[in-house]
DNA sequence: CACGGCTGATTGACATGTCAATTAGTAGCT
DNA sequence: AGCTACTAATTGACATGTCAATCAGCCGTG
């Protein structure tokens, strides 16, 4: 282990024309299917994504309520995205914010009967158009691809992660 | 063309578990990507990649110049957040603007010299970054079936697009 | 040339996100 | 009890986006 032959820093390579283009072609559909999901969950049930993911969680947790910071959790969502978030349902009566017994620094997040409702009508519809606009759009090898796509990227973030203070959100 | 034979609607159906694991993989993926980018591109040069899309565009433009426009249909963004966005560009003088000799309503938006330098010092760690996250982390294969995979939902999603009045925006 | 309609661009109101600071309460230790 | 450290959640300031409304200047037609 004395002497390493200098070999070519590949990691300084940078990417070619068409690296490039699939790189932008990639990013840029998996924006616009996010958008036109958004768009159409938003026409058809006045929910956003947000609201949608906070009504999931809640409708799936016990009593249909939970506290602020295992939602947050649960989502992966930093608290304070999550809290602006919840004055934004409070006031659309989507949820309600109760004071929590066992510590009183906490909030229990509780789904109203309007959130209630609103989730139910908009599932269908939103699973409905995920299917139409993603899955129906691939033949099973590509669905499949996909999966592995997914899953071979994410595997790399998290290795180079490890080794950058990298942060990592949803949206 | 007279009596069409009631098929099932497919259409209706919902989509399997699975179907829905490998949609939310793909879509989270890509945002987490994205994030990532964005997040380098952020502490490496203190610019956006809304701040990248513009000045890559004016830095590529005639005289580094462009009508307002132009610039918004070159990127295909909305106006509204264009003229949003140069606000505070321009507030950290990256851009400039200038009334338009040929149509006075219009507006030049033009790359300011600070401009020009940071978006130089940019690109290379944000190209080189988009390899390492994206490009290294798949085979070829893998790189070709992203693109097949973007190409095919795009096709699919304007295709759907005609029949619905669906508009598309890009981040 | 006047007018009515179109176009270029900005604006305001608001939804959504991030980050840093703050507030309030719990817990461990002495 | 009193101090300190940690945790829960909110808040404020700001960046980024969308949508609808507005404002100004262009242009074809009578």
């Amino acid at each position: 282990m004395t002497h390493d032959t200098p070999r070519p820093r590949r990691t300084r390579r940078l990417p070619t024309t068409e690296e490039l283009r699939i790189w932008r072609d990639f990013i840029e559909t998996a924006e616009v299917l996010r958008s036109a999901l958004t768009a159409r969950l938003q026409s058809e049930s006045s929910l956003s994504s947000g609201d949608y993911a906070v009504l999931l969680a809640l409708s799936e947790a016990d009593g249909h309520r939970m506290r602020s910071s295992e939602l947050a959790a649960h989502i992966d969502w930093e608290r304070s995205r999550l809290s602006h978030h919840l004055g934004r349902m409070e006031r659309r009566d989507l949820i309600r914010r109760e004071e929590c017994a066992a510590d009183s620094r906490g909030a229990e997040i509780v789904l109203t009967a309007t959130g209630l409702r609103s989730f139910r009508q908009s599932t269908v519809p939103h699973l409905r158009a995920i299917r139409e606009l993603f899955v129906d759009a691939l033949s099973h090898d590509q669905l499949v691809a996909a999966g592995d796509l997914a899953a071979t990227l994410r595997a790399h973030l998290a290795a180079s992660g490890r080794q950058r203070p990298a942060p990592a959100k949803t949206g």
